[in-house]
DNA sequence: CCGCAGATTGACT
DNA sequence: GTCAATCTGCGGG
């Protein structure tokens, strides 16, 4: 079942295409899942992809089929995410930063290493605010790299349709080249969001 | 509340 | 050898 179709398009129409989708991460059993709702789009002709230099042994799935996951490892002690977009052969991934917690929560604290989780909003809303909480929450790392996302133990399903007034484009963050190029979105409103 | 330094590993130059 | 699509805690205002 190819039902990611909708993902072989450029990374921004992706990434716009992501907002409101859901993740979902079977742990032993157990579900964790949650909304799309921060996300930054990287493509092959974009110097602050991973992808601009060519294919190598790191980013070799983003150069995959869309609908897979790209997962990679940074500064040492963080996993971040991506869901490849676009046509095989071009580099091309859609990172995710932020999930509105929907399942599981209690089990994303514990992952998180967090104790005595109180479903408080602000321990919610620490849960999966930024790409490398994202990841420590849902346990990625690269063992799914290159997995596809319409199996377990990872799974994307499409949301609603959304307005496009919801969406808000801006800059990307953390990064040092190409600072410029708006291909940040997030959902309109959302408090689960990494930051404004 | 905000800004910044430190942590820590692997991949690429 | 350099540096990274980050997070956290701490110190100052």
């Amino acid at each position: 079942m190819s039902s990611l179709d909708w993902l072989a398009v450029n990374a921004d129409t992706a990434a716009k295409r992501l907002l409101g989708a859901s993740l979902i991460r079977e742990i032993d059993g157990q579900l964790v899942s949650g909304k799309i709702v921060e996300v930054e789009a990287y493509s092959q002709d974009d110097p602050a992809s991973h992808t601009y230099r060519g294919k190598t042994k790191r980013n070799a799935s983003m150069f995959g089929s869309a609908g897979h996951a790209y997962v990679y490892f940074t500064y040492g002690m963080h996993h971040c995410v991506n869901i490849v977009s676009d046509q095989e052969g071009f580099g091309s991934g859609v990172l995710i930063r932020a999930l509105e917690p929907l399942e599981g929560l209690e089990l994303m604290a514990s992952n998180r290493g967090q104790s005595n989780f109180s479903f408080t909003e602000a321990q919610i809303k620490n849960l999966c605010s930024g790409p490398g909480k994202v990841c420590q929450a849902l346990k990625i790392d690269r063992a799914l790299d290159g997995h596809n996302l319409t199996q377990p133990p990872l799974r994307l399903e499409k949301g609603e349709a959304l307005a496009a007034d919801q969406i808000v484009q801006t800059t990307r963050i953390g990064i040092s080249r190409a600072i410029d190029h708006p291909r940040r979105y997030y959902l309109w409103g959302n408090s689960f969001i990494s930051k404004k």
